[in-house]
DNA sequence: TTTTTTCTTGAAACCGATTTCGAAAACTGA
DNA sequence: TCAGTTTTCGAAATCGGTTTCAAGAAAAAA
């Protein structure tokens, strides 16, 4: 059933029914009532390939994440926002559409997808700061809006590592530590690892602390694995922390576990504190303190932000978002 | 760029350029590759929603979930099966978008928003069996695939809920014990939930063992809380369980916890075994020993099945994806 | 009542592809 | 050389909407 079908049904134009549906005012009170009534009626939804094609509008926002730094759909910080944010766009009538590197179109790149879509906006998340991609997103024509980074000339939503990281030294100093370590995200171009590494040792330096030798290790993307391997470094270290900040609740696990596994106990021996608050967070042994990322906060504000980039009200905004310190067992008083 | 544009360019008819796109085999070598080099040359790509209009295909599969159950795009169970789903079309030349109650469409059910967007499948997730939209869409002509359920009529994937209670219970029942408990799903209509109730029911009668009175306890949709309350239910209980079976992790880890906070052992008191193997399970204390149900092969095969599906190459199959059963730390001879 | 202004309406062009079908061009073979 | 085939090509219709603009109808002003 189309518009013309309507029409023919209803002795009027084409034009008038899609008026009608478009709320034009130039349609009399009286058509516009038999339109709208048989449109209910037959529960007519006109088709989205011939509107977009006119209107140069899909309605649609592409998603693209980065499966490669393994932080995939199925992270858990990465699904909480995506869930947040493809609430709010819906809230202003746009839905969500993933990208994809299709064997049929034979495209080896998100922009080029994104295009062939049409799609009127684009969310990245996850990746790092020389990500070719990313900036071929940035630098089109199409709104886009970062999450987790900043980038010169982007429009970015972030959370406020720096804050973050404060509350978790202070925390530690607070606590009477002095011996801190850290354990990094990776070595390399990730934005959220460089800035809490920076953080960290920013927070430190306020407080008057020197950072060891040895008191800063590298994982690997975040990984559970790289974090108990980094863990098992700071423990060979010739001075051993008394405490531990991880640039990721799924590292702090690890170094749990691998504080655990050489002997030692949690917080008894090492305090130990996070960074995300993941779902494991609380299911820890003991439970992990640590900083809360504000997913809801961050997905709702990348749609707020990437509507208006649409709908050309502004561009170009940096967004920070509060974290919130979150305690629980895995610190102790030195 | 459109192909009249290139066509333009090129001195040839759009139908000879769209002919080139779609290797048709009525044009001339010469001609095929003047324009292939065209294409390249600019990175050509049609535009989506056209093509979509005249061929009435729109290479996008809608996936649907319930947020009402909490089997949201954040639990891991359901977001590790997307991510898998979505690698698998995506080789087949599918992208996925997510369906959508839209506040523009002022649609109230997804079988209307799908009908507007064109796509050429479904994918359903985690519902009950008497949810009328799950309905709607299986009885339209658009092809559907239901995850995690089992419906007459409809083609659905699923794992193997009998063989994995069965492993479960007979895994217990070899370690010894007699008095075993069920937390369940919930009360009421979820499929899995009943599944796995029946399937505990079943492996006790096989294995010739009663079920105390009071011995099932349900939850409300697989949360941890619920899960805790019922495992103080079964604390309270008159008799108490030597081993509990939870429907799921996210339970089992709230009746270790409830176990724990009752002054009690895991698994020195009390046995308990999970269903899922999300990543918790293994961050637990004590590791928890469970069934994994194989969410990469649960969404390579839906998009398997929904493609042929979509090809009418075949309909209406139920396929069961094997289960495993995973030792760890858990459970104790009694 | 006539003129002017404001409301309604729909014909037609357009968005960017696909696909049919007839005709021209290029080959056959005799 | 010419009739008969086979290739190659493109005009035009189609998919299902939107939007402009001219014109007719109705209402307001004179």
């Amino acid at each position: 059933m189309t518009i013309y079908d309507i029409a023919k049904q209803l002795n009027v134009s084409p034009a008038t029914v899609s008026k009608v549906i478009n709320n034009y005012p130039d349609v009399s009170v009286k058509t516009r009532e038999k339109v709208q009534n048989f449109l209910k009626e037959i529960n007519f939804h006109p088709n989205a390939q011939a509107q977009s094609l006119s209107t140069k509008k899909s309605w649609m926002i592409g998603v693209v994440y980065y499966e490669e730094t393994g932080v995939g759909l199925s992270h858990p910080y990465f699904s909480a926002i995506i869930d947040s944010f493809k609430k709010s766009v819906e809230a202003e009538g746009y839905s969500i559409h993933f990208g994809s590197k299709n064997s049929r179109l034979m495209n080896d790149n998100y922009l080029d997808y994104f295009r062939y879509r049409n799609v009127d906006g684009i969310v990245v998340f996850c990746t790092d700061q020389n990500d070719k991609q990313t900036w071929q997103m940035i630098e089109s024509d199409i709104p886009v809006v970062v999450i987790d980074m900043k980038i010169d000339g982007a429009t970015t939503i972030t959370s406020d590592n720096e804050l973050g990281c404060r509350m978790a030294i202070d925390y530690l100093v607070g606590l009477g530590h002095r011996k801190i370590a850290h354990i990094a995200g990776c070595r390399g171009n990730n934005w959220a690892s460089q800035v809490r590494e920076r953080g960290f040792i920013e927070a430190m330096t306020q407080n008057q602390l020197p950072i060891l030798p040895g008191f800063i290790q590298y994982g690997q993307d975040f990984t559970f694995e790289s974090g108990y391997q980094a863990m098992k470094l700071l423990l060979a270290n010739s001075e051993r922390p008394t405490a531990v900040f991880s640039a990721s609740d799924l590292m702090a696990a690890a170094a749990i576990e691998a504080i655990n596994d050489a002997g030692l106990r949690v917080p008894e021996d090492i305090s130990v504190i996070g960074f995300d608050d993941i779902e494991l967070a609380k299911f820890l042994k003991p439970k992990l303190t640590t900083i809360r990322q504000n997913t809801a906060e961050l997905g709702k504000n990348a749609a707020k932000l990437l509507v208006k980039h649409i709908d050309k009200i502004q561009t170009e905004v940096d967004f920070v978002v509060p974290v919130e310190f979150i305690e629980r067992q895995s610190c102790k008083k030195i």
